[in-house]
DNA sequence: AAAAATGTTCGCAAATATACGAACAATAAA
DNA sequence: TTTATTGTTCGTATATTTGCGAACATTTTT
């Protein structure tokens, strides 16, 4: 076989992460949640920059990927960090992080 | 004005540092370079079931983000994580995660 | 029941991302 | 000077992402 490995489960689910991170919107939803300004849609969507389909979106896109979770109240929307997933995804930056970093015996110096 | 506000700094270096791993391919080239297994273009090729173009490809985003470094090493071509960078990414999102994670008078329990 | 408020979904357009083989460039080895 | 080795770049195809307005669905309010 020409290509023999492939992506270990830990790889796959920090890339997941890292991609539902990899938008300065996202980023801006997620630390707004995090500051517990408000956890309502309308709320969010003043904060940025975006119309409210677009805000919509980035929302799903950080639900399937399991940091937030959102429920209906009506008739708005209440969105909220998902704690369990959470504490996964900054367990694995964490640990990917310290990853030894670099060494001394680098074969970069 | 519709939309007053727009993204921090912070919010779109770290989006830009998360776009990157958000990949299993760059996700396992960083942990290949990290592990210091080797810093080649051929054996980080080998690790991945892709193709040599695509490799390639991966590295130059990588590159861009500012992630990683590569200097010809004739014939060869060492690529390294950029240690200056990758401190700050690795601040970047200490901090980002130990925003609070969530609090006691969180508005979703 | 009608009107207002709150979000989601749909349809579409434009931009990016992903992947590959083939061609190319540069150095090293024969 | 050929030939081999090592990667990058080019061209192309396909898929995904981003963004928006309009239409729609639901619940509240009037």
């Amino acid at each position: 076989m020409e290509h023999p490995k492939s992506y270990t489960h830990k790889q796959e689910q920090l890339a997941r992460f890292a991609k539902a991170m990899g938008h300065p919107a996202r980023m801006a939803i997620l630390q707004f949640l995090l500051a517990q300004e408000s956890c309502y849609f309308g709320d969010i969507h003043e904060e940025l920059p975006i119309a409210k389909a677009t805000v919509s979106q980035h929302l799903k896109e950080l639900k399937e990927a399991g940091l937030i979770q959102g429920e209906i109240e009506a008739p708005k929307v209440r969105y909220c960090i998902n704690k369990e997933n959470w504490e996964l995804a900054r367990k694995l930056f964490a640990d990917f992080f310290s990853q030894t970093g670099y060494r001394k015996e680098n074969c970069c110096q």
